[in-house]
DNA sequence: TGAAATCGGTGTAACGATGCACTGACCATA
DNA sequence: TATGGTCAGTGCATCGTTACACCGATTTCA
């Protein structure tokens, strides 16, 4: 099966291969419509496929999305990178999957080699306060679209971001749990140099001082200080905190929020190791709402980002813009996240815990 | 930043672009030390990266490896591609990832496009009894490793096959169960057609009569015949179940095997519906291990694949056969499963449920 | 009616890497 | 000194597509 090439679709239509090419490339402005009929009954008959390779080398370019997670392996992010490659279908896109295991300087390497291996749209979900480790690159053309981290105000203006209002999501997370009458909670979080732990803290902050108390006032947890971890390890970050937290019960909270779901059942488990019911004992709130939120016991209350959609802004912005060449600035979107309130917050228990 | 092409490194080290080439592709047979030093040196100092679409437009064929699963949102595939990328990027791969949805037709459209864009190996998370839908390209001279489905009889030779035994993971989980006591010992599984699933069954079989106990009274539930369904729906299944074994609650089991751990976890669910308890009513043993498993409330006993280990062999096996054109026939591996014994199995209760 | 404009396409030289067939220099043998 | 052989490296056509420059035929318009 010898590979059918732009040339034996020409013969079949009579022809000539740049003729074809100009078909292919929508470039119909001059030919007469017998000739494209032509042309599309040989493309068809012949089974004819431009070969991608070929049309790279030649324009420089792929039609490959390049998607950076921090990690698959996380049901956030492999949830997320399955909605990309759904959308990208759709788009008639294959999807190119790095994982930067949050480390700014995989990133960096995974975003520059994409480019020179012709990948001119990435998808790169970072959480980082800058983009300056891939600011040559953007400059050079780069079509960027950042995933889950809000526009900042010294980005490149060529890049777009597609995020949920991560401030709006902790306002929405801390009144929940204000709302069922608690007074001490907690926020956890691991990473620390991530523009999304701060606009959600922020909005704990706001959400808690709107309520008339102080953040002062609430239980503190500095963190696991790692300079380096993953996003697996999400969970045993939760579940180191529980331990911290809960190490002197006098000056424990009564309800959390954490950074993301997986943190959020990691700080269960943690619960759990104590003796500790969710929900009953300690309320706990987590973000993104991945499936297994609605499957745990008890089924986890979280602030859900609405990743199906987000993916296809993601992908249509980084394919359809990168298509057209115009320096169109683009748009970022900031999603309302939605909260699902499960089984894991209750009101705050009458009597404190012994 | 024009791109650095082989003629500049070839000009800077004073060859021609032919000996330039042969070193880059160990053709070294004929070349004294000084041309070798003085090229090595002209590609580090001009920071040159060979072209990909060049080379695959000249020669055919990628360095990328395709990697289909049913879908990157499930944590175990999500896991398991994560655990390929890193393997790929150890061996200087990328990796092109494609998402099944379990369907057959859209396995056999990915694998053929994935043959005609030049990827030459191929990791196939399939569970389809046959490889016909893909045997075309097989033929052609596709590498193609299979994943979580061992060697079938009539699988074409040059297929090589990463799986563990799940017969044996069948026995060992259901061994446990009847070590703890239990008689009444369900399977639940969602699709039908698969080879994991037959194994599996087969085992949960031998166990039960290697104990002297009858496969025809074990309490039985047939799936949900849907024709299509996803993997993340697979905690569909397992709840579901639940509802319906326990429909009639004399005829219930004691205990159960899920398909995976995803069932095994809306299993759990589906009881708590019900107002049952994990491990004190009802045991529940998964398999796969996901990093869930272990977050569980309570963990969940499951029977573990060592993903790490087999991502590195279905990539070495994909990429370092891909390599060299020997017919070699490969070696297809069947791991042991190893059996995680966490909180969901307990001793039969002593006295029946209400 | 003749010059220009438009129409519908075609010829050709790249894009960067590769590998076969070749060459010129040197050495050994007869 | 012919003859042949090895050594170390080179020339060139090629992979499939594309885009610019070009071309002959028809139409337009003053």
């Amino acid at each position: 099966m010898a590979r059918v090439t732009i040339q034996h679709v020409a013969q079949a239509a009579g022809v000539s291969p740049s003729t074809v090419s100009n078909f292919l490339n929508d470039r119909q402005g001059r030919m007469v419509a017998a000739t494209r009929t032509r042309i599309e009954t040989a493309i068809s008959e012949l089974g004819y496929r431009p070969n991608r390779a070929a049309r790279q080398l030649r324009n420089g370019k792929t039609q490959t999305v390049g998607l950076v997670v921090p990690s698959v392996g996380n049901p956030f992010w492999g949830a997320f990178a399955h909605e990309v490659e759904v959308a990208a279908l759709a788009l008639g896109c294959s999807v190119l999957l790095c994982n930067s295991e949050r480390d700014p300087e995989r990133e960096r390497r995974y975003v520059e080699e994409l480019w020179e291996d012709g990948v001119r749209s990435i998808i790169l979900c970072t959480s980082l306060p800058s983009l300056d480790h891939v600011s040559n690159v953007i400059a050079e053309g780069l079509r960027l679209v950042t995933f889950d981290r809000p526009a900042q105000p010294n980005d490149p203006e060529s890049v777009v971001s597609i995020s949920i209002d991560n401030n709006v999501g902790g306002q929405v997370a801390t009144a929940h749990l204000l709302e069922l009458g608690h007074t001490s909670i907690a926020f956890v979080s691991g990473s620390i140099r991530s523009v999304n732990r701060s606009a959600r803290y922020r909005g704990y902050c706001d959400a808690i001082e709107a309520a008339g108390l102080s953040v002062a006032d609430m239980p503190q947890w500095t963190g696991m200080d790692a300079a380096h971890f993953g996003d697996v390890e999400a969970a045993e970050v939760g579940r180191a905190a529980a331990r911290d937290l809960f190490a002197d019960p006098k000056n424990a909270p009564t309800a959390v929020v954490a950074i993301n779901d997986m943190t959020a059942l990691g700080f269960c488990r943690g619960l759990r190791d104590l003796g500790l019911k969710v929900g009953r004992d300690v309320s706990v709130i987590g973000f993104d709402d991945i499936i297994l939120a609605d499957l745990y016991d008890p089924p986890l209350t979280s602030v859900r980002q609405p990743i199906t959609r987000m993916a296809q802004l993601a992908v249509s912005e980084a394919v359809e813009r990168g298509s057209n060449e115009s320096t169109d600035p683009g748009s970022s979107v900031l999603l309302r996240p939605e909260l699902v309130v499960r089984e894991s917050t209750e009101h705050v228990p009458a009597t404190p815990r012994p």
